[in-house]
DNA sequence: GCCAACGTTGGC
DNA sequence: GCCAACGTTGGC
């Protein structure tokens, strides 16, 4: 079992958006770049955890918790010249960018913001933490996950 | 293969 | 809106 972070902007689509969708599983569409990529293609299991991440908001941080919900196919929206996401390199026969389906898998008690992760030494080496990292998708440690967890058990400050 | 220019990300 | 940091692009 591996352990994963996802990172969305709240305001295209959040954690209670997922939860929301009729079988709370969405694909993980849009991803464009390879080190990510990589990830979901090579290294995600069905029934992996991550945490899924809101950034670019008012509150940055955790939100809640998701499962790897399918083997990796792929992205759709590279195939479609309407699409923002479209990629005219990409054809059915020689996809470029692949992706997995996300499902909400638990809410937190308490999300738990940025500074108070930012707080956290056992989190001190988290790879989204690090200065300059800027992968919407990254892997996180067991223990690192178990921290988060426990963070959320109470409200913080 | 190098590297400058550019676009994007994300916190503040 | 600003800025630091990074990935990608394209000329050479």
């Amino acid at each position: 079992m591996n352990y994963w972070l996802f990172k969305s902007e709240p305001d295209v689509f959040s954690f209670a958006d997922l939860k929301a969708r009729p079988r709370q599983t969405e694909p993980w569409s849009g991803v464009r770049n390879y080190q990510a990529r990589n990830y979901m293609r090579d290294n995600m299991m069905v029934g992996d955890l991550a945490l899924f991440y809101h950034s670019s908001c008012a509150e940055p941080g955790v939100a809640g918790v998701i499962r790897i919900a399918s083997e990796p196919y792929p992205d759709p929206t590279q195939f479609n010249p309407s699409d923002d996401y479209f990629d005219p390199k990409a054809t059915p026969e020689k996809p470029i960018w692949m992706l997995v389906d996300v499902a909400w898998e638990k809410d937190l008690k308490h999300p738990v913001g940025l500074p108070r992760l930012r707080d956290t030494p056992a989190l001190s080496d988290m790879a989204t933490l690090r200065k300059g990292n800027r992968l919407s998708i990254t892997p996180v440690t067991a223990a690192e996950f178990k921290a988060v967890l426990k963070l959320s058990q109470t409200a913080g400050e």
